[in-house]
DNA sequence: ACAATGCTTCGGCTAGCATCGAACTATGAA
DNA sequence: TTCATAGTTCGATGCTAGCCGAAGCATTGT
């Protein structure tokens, strides 16, 4: 029974925590259950057996989202019925602002600076999208080399793609990763557009702004 | 947590026993949940504590009816989501026929008619489904004011919208709900097409000989 | 190669709770 | 009063399922 799912409180403080409607791994949610990664684990996968979560693996994470807008509706109103007798659940509010703008993710943009850039990218037909992959144009080789000196052969690589579809945490959408990412990302800082945070072990990353302007002219929002 | 609550198979079987809208008493529930009636009251204490039903003492029997409609509709997407998963539940035979057919879901047609109305509308392209999101095509203005006097004006609301895809119980399908919803079932009671069963707390909905035929001339089943 | 990290599987422990038998209260009928 | 029926409370039992420690894969990084 599905019900029976989302009774256990570990498993409604995932599903509650997912409501954001962010993807989470699985050592998240496990801290958002205060559980023990074994235990989150094992819910996880009845989560995902009930049709409640989706997977997605990404590298050595596993990232989980809401299967689909009716589990998070019924979710929602579970949750309200559980308000009105009382049983008031406490809410996450937004963590660290500058966290979901830019952070570093491995060694390229993420936050919702990369998710625009990747999204402005391939509005402006840099480089093509097909599902998870994502490959370079022509238009966008040129971009590359004419706005930021950054040529073809520097992201030759043996092992690593070019381009790749990062899953975002904080927006819940794909960002640049891969070779080019990173050469991007490599680009900013010696650019002095953008330096990680100084304190260390953060994943900030501060734009100045001079490098927030020139960003925002080459990979500015959509305009409506 | 009243998820919980409606987790447990007994208790499940007690509040889909109840989602006829009908006041059942404590060992007619026992019944209905396959337990003894010693465990049938413990249950029945526990949904009353958690605000799920309410009890109305009548002689010496105790009648027991689902605490209000936002229950009623929980319990319902709930199933809902159940019945995809695939863990149909057992119980679920066609205890009520007429409730299966044609109900109401806070304000809108529920149930196979409803679920029928909806997938009329769609190949008639009164409306473009995309996913979960709904929307009223020119063609179906048009149509709305021709055959039911429905005008777009009628339908503006600031915070709700005007299509919205609702999950059905008993049908794993979805319906129309929204001002759009609503308004096509107020309408069809103003022709008389249908009414609310007359029993007090029931959500069945009786269609007239002429109204079903109406029905079927603007919203028919496919036809193969 | 090796180590580190994310996640899963396995085994055993424990707590909670659904279940029922038996006894108790309350209403209604003879 | 006495009996019957509806419903509850209590106590004992047994099963389920959540939980964690330890160990096992898988992926990534040095």
């Amino acid at each position: 029974m599905v019900a029976a799912l989302v009774g256990d409180p570990a498993r409604a403080n995932m599903l509650t925590a997912l409501l954001s409607g962010r993807a989470l791994t699985a050592t998240e949610l496990a801290q958002e259950a205060g559980v023990t990664p074994q235990t989150a684990s094992s819910h996880l996968a009845k989560l995902e057996g009930g049709g409640l979560v989706e997977p997605e693996k990404q590298g050595r994470h596993r990232y989980y989202r809401l299967a689909d807008p009716d589990v998070a509706d019924v979710v929602e109103k579970l949750a309200g019925l559980a308000a009105r007798a009382g049983h008031m659940r406490v809410r996450t509010g937004p963590k660290e602002p500058e966290l979901r703008r830019a952070r570093i993710c491995y060694d390229h943009l993420a936050g919702d600076l990369g998710v625009q850039m990747l999204d402005s990218m391939t509005r402006q037909k840099l480089v093509r999208r097909r599902k998870q992959e994502i490959v370079l144009t022509e238009d966008g080789k040129h971009f590359l080399a004419q706005h930021l000196r950054i040529s073809p052969e520097m992201l030759a690589h043996p092992r690593r793609p070019v381009c790749k579809a990062c899953l975002d945490w904080s927006a819940r959408r794909h960002h640049l990763a891969g070779t080019l990412g990173a050469a991007l990302m490599k680009r900013f800082t010696e650019l002095k557009w953008a330096a990680r945070d100084a304190t260390p072990g953060s994943r900030v990353v501060n734009f100045s702004r001079a490098g927030e302007r020139h960003f925002a002219a080459l990979f500015g929002p959509a305009e409506d």
